[in-house]
DNA sequence: TTTTTGTGTATATTTTACTTTACATAATGT
DNA sequence: ACATTATGTAAAGTAAAATATACACAAAAA
């Protein structure tokens, strides 16, 4: 069931943050630039402890790169 | 290269939040009781969806529920 | 004593995250 | 024209998360 809930906006973090590119940012959450690519495009959702690394390879907070589009009540 | 980085306080909140059972955690989060059982012993750390979950489930955000202790400086 | 509930351990299997490699293309620079 | 840089796609493989099932044990309840 179901699409993944979690959104991201690493490429307009990655813009503000001096046009970093996507190997970049790889090297700096110690990745792939496939798997950049992979979560940049929501192809899947990254597992806690990457998110985090991307996070704060922004400095900023896990939940300024993901957000939980969680159920809307209906 | 290393242990995990992600510590949480689920056993802490389950029971902050009345008693909550693993089995009552894992209906809410929509996951199995062993995966509660990992997750609260770190034997792995969850799927970012997963974690989002597990704060949603505790009426928290996700960084009350999970920590990422980064490298501390030498 | 027997049953139920909550927790823990173990192992095998499925699913998904992540890697590696390779190739394609548009844009920039020489 | 050729090289470089940044992005994208695809496929095959490895690693880790999550499931399913089963067994064990202590505590509380009947």
């Amino acid at each position: 069931m179901g699409k993944s809930l979690v959104s991201n906006n690493i490429r307009l973090l990655r813009f503000q943050n001096g046009e970093m590119t996507q190997q970049q940012l790889a090297d700096k959450a110690g990745v792939t630039r496939q798997t950049i690519i992979a979560i940049e495009s929501a192809k899947y959702s990254p597992s806690l402890e990457l998110a985090f690394r991307l996070a704060k390879a922004f400095n900023v907070k896990l939940e300024d790169v993901f957000t939980y589009d969680s159920e809307e009540k209906k």
